[in-house]
DNA sequence: GTCAATAAAAATGTATCCAATATATTGAAA
DNA sequence: TTTCAATATATTGGATACATTTTTATTGAC
């Protein structure tokens, strides 16, 4: 069959869920488009079953859109919706981060992060953005607002979390990449979170961390206005 | 068949989620219950598909937790988890607050909200808390934060509050009722949400939904204490 | 040619059967 | 008696058949 059955994954449902996931997430799948029971069934190889299992999972994550006795579409989101999302990121990485460091943070994950940050040193080092740097650049997002969320230890947080970057255009990975002093200062803004979670101040780290999405925010509201008004040097 | 098909509800499955959930919701099923499918099916009348589909809604939603091939059962929170749900509730109720403030609230939608703060009114005026004021209050309550909610216009940020009240205990309706301070206290938060509402001031929306929130949280904590130390007269 | 009504097709919703996994039971050995 | 393994039972996962709803296509009248 067509799916990946990797070792984590123990029912087939759950392995179709990743497949169409990715599949939404790499823009394979693009918004709007309707996903058909059938259809998905044959072109995967399995039944009915777990391809029904699936869609409702990933309509329950946000990427599907469902209407009973319709199917499942692809969600699609208008630049309003999107810049939105940013606005429950903002508030939701700011209470992982006033939760990291209210909890306190593990030496373990303290030094995932201060890897993390040293990383990125090592790029800004280099004094200019080189493309190449983009997607370890990202990694390393992801790495350090990963580690912040397991130290805030919240399951539903994390879930609600995972849902807002679920989202193609406003995934983790898409370090908007244009601006040095602008990724400098991002990558500064870690810095200080780490602080603020070592010192045990959440209100700090909270703050830093509305700010830094917020920043986010204002950036890809500007790139969506440079897609509208047609500058084709977009990168997701 | 057992399960009420009432006219929005299009499918068995939907009618079946919404039967289980209100059987988690009054207790009825009790946290860490498992639930069988056979079981469920045989007991509401419908075959096991609606009952796999609502259990697996249910548990997207939060409310029961799954197991690869061992099933699902309620979700049972310790008291550090319910109290940690609140902390949630507080910043997305805040960023509701904030987006209702900034986009503005419909004529319609004051209207809602000034009406129930006079409902308040009208049982505050009383100057004593009456058992059979409790569940008006509650109803008030829900009415107050559900148009502050739909003020807010945001289809995601509903979803994941509607998870968040989505616990037994931590419901909306369950007014602390016992301090008549406190209750006096509470309803002039929502005098005053819904000042910097309509003066348009996101950020005092916000910080006040904040608090209120937050002080539910700790008048529940000590709620939670008291039962532990056997004080009997705690109610849901 | 356009529109509405109707019929055919296709899609989703439900029920049931079989397979795979987990749990319970039984019995033997230490 | 306890522990472990083997077997039996029960439960969930997946496949398929059927029912219902929606969508599309066709037909006919205007």
């Amino acid at each position: 069959m067509a799916v990946n059955k990797t070792s984590e994954v123990v029912t087939l449902a759950q392995s179709v869920t990743d497949s169409v996931r990715s599949e939404i997430m790499s823009g394979q799948l693009a918004p709007g488009e309707k996903l058909q029971e059938v259809k998905l069934s044959e072109r995967l190889g399995v039944s009915r079953t777990p391809i029904r299992a699936a869609l409702h999972s990933l309509a329950s994550e946000g990427l599907l859109e469902y209407q009973p006795n319709r199917g499942y579409c692809v969600r699609s989101l208008n630049t309003d919706r999107l810049i939105a999302i940013f606005d429950l990121r903002g508030v939701l990485e700011g209470l992982a981060a006033r939760l990291a460091a209210d909890k306190g943070m593990s030496e373990a994950e303290q030094s995932i992060f201060r890897d993390a940050l040293a990383r990125g040193d090592a790029i800004m080092a280099q004094g200019v953005l080189k493309p190449e740097d983009r997607e370890p650049f990202g990694e390393i997002n992801v790495q350090i607002h990963e580690t912040i969320l397991t130290a805030a230890d919240d399951q539903i947080l994390s879930d609600m979390l995972m849902r807002c970057r679920n989202t193609p255009i406003s995934s983790e990975r898409n370090v908007l990449w244009h601006d040095f002093a602008w990724v400098r200062r991002s990558h500064d803004d870690h810095y200080r979170l780490l602080d603020a979670i070592v010192l045990r101040d959440g209100a700090r780290a909270e703050q830093l961390m509305k700010e830094h999405v917020h920043a986010v925010k204002l950036q890809m509201k500007s790139e969506l206005e440079a897609i509208a008004t047609n500058e084709p040097d977009f990168c997701i």
